[in-house]
DNA sequence: GCATCGTCTGATCAGTTGTTCATACGTGGA
DNA sequence: TCCACGTATGAACAACTGATCAGACGATGC
């Protein structure tokens, strides 16, 4: 099955610019179309990046701390999340490389909050739907007091 | 980290309930406030197993094609994310258990397509705001300066 | 029936990631 | 000044994850 393999090439020719290595492709147009408006690698990377840190349960945590707190300490932060406060302090520094977070010195306290409008439809789209939608994907558990997050 | 460490309790006393390990905490209102709206540690695991599976590059061209194809088959899902075929079949088995997509069988072929309407809106946010934001995340770190915001 | 195709799955391996421990930094109080 | 505090950092470890390879399954065509 190399390359030979036209049986199904009934929608278009042009098979060669797309097919870059030897993959089949069924609908050839949906895929070029798919391709055309595919982000960027880097763009795709980007926004990963920023899921990924979102998908951590102990930095949800925290987010959620800050959107919900709009500003708080290394230890408070420790406190609501449940961490330690030497994870919080090594999550934070992922986050504040991303600038997901920022971070304002008062003495020797550093008191941090959200700073990307971006993360924060997403934080907040999450948070008001997975209370909706509790009992779907892993959760057994029986009913909660489901927030309502204004 | 002595137990008896109430040295700034300046707000209110009951911390008993709060401080349930010894961790110090400054602001107690605020950190009771957060505590109380906070999700529950199910919910907190379901939306980041979410964010975990829109946080990967490849599982996110995925999602991404059947946002803008509707429905794909294996094969042209590997063609138009770059993924092998074993791979993408390994990340359509993560999305299926999570019902993020599904699966409708025609002859040999699986097409997929996305099943949640939470998870489509978390990618097209995502992938706007993606768009509008190129050249930020990546960005080497000017150094560090602490930005006082606004 | 047999061979082929598209898809699915298990095992293995390498790379990544979160946590912990120990320690260092800067600040503020005695 | 020295010490306690809040925070930040590095190293080491365990746990997890994605890619690959090999093989299996059901469906189709000869």
């Amino acid at each position: 099955m190399g390359t030979g393999d036209a049986s199904r090439s009934e929608k278009s020719a042009a098979v060669s610019a797309l097919d870059t290595c030897g993959e089949r492709v069924v609908d050839q147009e949906r895929v070029a179309a798919v391709r055309a408006v595919m982000p960027s690698p880097a763009d795709v990377e980007d926004l990963a990046r920023v899921f990924v840190l979102l998908g951590e349960p102990g930095r949800l945590r925290l987010l959620t701390s800050l959107l919900e707190a709009g500003e708080l300490c290394v230890c408070d932060l420790a406190a609501t999340s449940g961490l330690s406060e030497s994870s919080v302090s090594h999550a934070l520094r992922l986050l504040r490389a991303a600038r997901v977070v920022s971070v304002q010195r008062r003495g020797r306290m550093a008191y941090y909050r959200l700073d990307d409008g971006h993360v924060r439809m997403l934080l907040d789209l999450g948070l008001t739907h997975t209370q909706h939608t509790s009992t779907l994907t892993t959760a057994p558990e029986p009913g909660r007091p489901e927030r309502t997050t204004s």
